[in-house]
RNA sequence: GGAGAGGUGGCUGAGUGGUCGAAAGCGGCGGUCUUGAAAACCGUUGAGGGUUUGUAGCCCUCCCAGGGUUCGAAUCCCUGCCUCUCCGCCA
C-alpha cells in the first residue's frame, strides 16, 4: 500500500509514477471519493464531539441529583444521526481502502522502462557454460533414468505438476536444502526460522498476495479460510506484522526453507514438461527487516548471498535487472538471478529478490522507533529466494551431466550426501 | 474432546456504567546530586487518525476482534479468536 497522504498532497506525482507501471489511475474517481470522505469524516467526528461532550454533562448533572430528563430530550435523535454518518463514512472508507489495494507499488527510480521480461537488463554474467560432446539430455530424461524423478507418480498421488523424488534425487534435494541454509546461517549472519505452512488472510494481505491476487493461491476450507503459502515470504515477514522493532535488532534477517504452493492459474501451457514450474516445491527464501536509510544496500546483500550460492555450487549464472513491466506489484526493484539450462539453452529464473521499501510495511504496521525522532517509523521489508530448491536440483543435474548419464555431485555438496560423488 | 480461568499501555498489574486513555510498580528518557557511576530525589514517558502551511492548537478513535444495550461502555449482553490450568487422546 503507497501512503494515502501522497495522494492528497501531490495526485499529479502519483499519477506520474503510476504512469511508469502502465498503471492508468483514475484520479477523478479517487478525488470524488476523497472529497466525500473529508466532508462525512469531519461531520461524524463533530457528532462524536457533541455527543461525548453531552453525555459529560448528563453524568455531572446526575452527580449533583439535578433533573437530566430535559437533556436526555436534546440529545435524543443525536444518535440516529452518529449512526447513519458512522455507517456512511465506514463504506466510504472501505471504497477508498479498496482502491489503494489495488495500486501497485511506486517503482525505484533505477528500473529501466519496458514491457515484459525481453527488456530487462543484464548486469552480469558469471561463470562458464559447459560444453558437452555429446547430446544433452535434460532433467526429465536425466531423472528418469536414474529412476529418481517420477512425474506420473505425481500425477496418480496429487495431479499434474507435481512429482515424486527418490533415492539419491531425492537426498540430493535435501543436501542442497542444508547446504544453502548452512550457509546462510554461518557466512551471511541470518537466523533459521521455522513457520507454518498454512497462513489467514490477514498475512497474505500484509504481504500483498491478498486481496488482488487470490486466484494464484490454493485456499483450504476452513472457518476463517487458510492459504497454503506460496512462498516463506508470507509467513516470515508477517514476524514483524503490528510490531514495533527495537532499533538495536535491525537489522532483521531471517532464513527460512519451507514448501512453496502455487495454483499456476494462467500458466497453462507454459512450463508443462519437467520440474520447472509446479504446484509444489522446496525453497529457501532470505527476508530482511532494515531501516529505510539501508534498504539499497541490504538489497544488494540479499542478491550477493543468494548468488553467492550458485557460486559455490559452480552453477553458471546471470543477474539481471527487471524492467518496469515485470517487476512484481508490490516490489519497488527486482533483480532476478537466472541460471544456466544447458537443455534449454538458456538461462532460467532462479532467484528473485526484491526491495519492497515501505509497501508492505504500510499493510503490515511493521514499524520500529526512530531514536531520532522517537517516533515509530515503517520499517523497509526485502526478501529473495535464496534459492529455489527445485530450480537448483534441475539446474545441478543438468549442468553437471556426463555422457552416461550419470550426474556427478557438486564438490560443497558431497559431505551432504554422506561422500556420495555420484548420483547413476 | 470434557471442565475451569483469563485476555488492560514496553512489562507486571488495579480498575464492574459517568472528567478513565486508564491507578501503582518496573522499565525508558531528561534532570538534581557525584570526579564518574550507583543509590536517592524531581520531572517526563502509548498508538493511530482528522482539521490545518504547521513536529502549534482543537477534535476523533483505540483497554483481544466483531456486533449489541445505553444519553454515556475497559466495565453489561452476544459471537468469534487467542492464552493458561486440569482430565482424556495423540506424533
Amino acid at each position: 500500500m503507497l501512503d494515502p497522504c501522497l495522494f492528497r498532497s501531490d495526485l499529479e506525482y502519483v499519477q506520474q509514477q503510476l504512469a511508469r507501471r502502465g498503471f492508468d489511475f483514475d484520479a477523478g474517481t479517487y478525488q470524488t471519493l476523497e472529497a466525500r470522505r473529508k466532508e462525512i469524516q469531519v461531520k461524524t467526528q463533530e457528532l462524536q464531539n457533541e455527543r461525548n461532550t453531552r453525555s459529560k454533562a448528563i453524568g455531572q448533572a446526575k452527580a449533583k441529583g439535578e433533573d437530566i430528563q430535559p437533556l436526555l430530550d436534546e440529545v435524543q435523535n443525536l444518535g440516529d444521526q452518529l449512526k447513519a454518518a458512522e455507517t456512511e463514512l465506514g463504506e466510504i472508507q472501505a471504497k477508498i481502502n479498496e482502491l489503494m489495494t489495488g495500486i501497485p507499488n511506486f517503482l525505484d527510480e533505477e528500473v529501466p522502462e519496458g514491457k515484459n521480461e525481453e527488456d530487462n537488463i543484464e548486469i552480469s554474467t558469471w561463470g562458464e557454460k559447459p560444453e558437452f560432446s555429446f547430446p544433452v539430455k535434460d532433467h526429465v530424461d536425466l531423472g528418469t533414468q536414474c529412476q529418481g524423478m517420477d512425474f506420473e507418480l505425481g500425477a496418480k498421488i496429487a495431479s499434474a505438476r507435481f512429482v515424486v523424488l527418490k533415492g539419491a534425487l531425492a537426498r540430493l534435494q535435501r543436501a542442497i536444502i542444508q547446504f544453502m541454509l548452512d550457509t546462510h546461517i554461518t557466512e551471511h549472519g541470518y537466523s533459521e526460522t521455522y513457520v507454518p505452512y498454512l497462513a489467514n488472510s490477514d498475512s497474505l494481505y500484509g504481504t500483498g498476495q491478498l486481496p488482488k491476487f487470490e486466484q494464484d493461491l490454493f485456499k483450504v476450507e476452513n472457518d476463517p479460510a487458510f492459504f497454503l503459502i506460496p512462498t516463506a515470504e508470507v509467513p516470515v515477514t508477517n514476524i514483524v506484522r503490528d510490531v514495533i522493532v527495537d532499533s538495536n535488532e535491525m537489522p532483521l534477517k531471517f532464513v527460512c526453507h519451507t514448501p512453496c504452493f502455487r495454483s499456476e492459474a494462467g500458466a497453462y501451457g507454459k512450463d508443462v514438461r519437467g520440474m520447472i514450474r509446479q504446484h509444489q516445491f522446496e525453497k529457501v527464501e532470505l527476508v530482511q527487516i532494515v531501516k529505510p536509510e539501508n534498504s539499497v544496500q541490504a538489497h544488494e546483500d540479499l542478491t550477493s548471498h543468494a548468488e553467492n550460492i550458485l557460486k559455490k555450487l559452480q552453477l553458471p549464472y546471470r543477474k539481471v535487472l527487471l524492467c518496469s513491466g515485470d517487476t512484481g506489484f508490490s516490489s519497488s526493484k527486482t533483480y532476478d538471478l537466472e541460471v544456466w539450462l544447458p537443455s534449454q539453452n538458456t538461462y532460467r529464473e532462479i532467484s528473485s529478490c526484491s526491495n519492497f521499501k515501505d509497501f508492505q510495511a504500510r499493510r503490515l504496521q511493521a514499524r520500529w522507533r526512530n531514536s531520532e525522532t522517537g517516533k515509530p517509523e515503517l520499517v523497509h521489508t526485502l526478501n529473495g529466494s535464496g534459492l529455489a530448491a527445485g530450480r537448483t536440483l534441475i539446474a545441478i543435474m543438468e549442468n553437471y551431466q556426463n555422457e552416461d548419464g550419470s550426474i556427478t555431485v557438486p564438490e560443497v555438496l558431497v559431505a551432504y550426501m554422506g561422500g556420495m560423488g555420484s548420483i547413476s
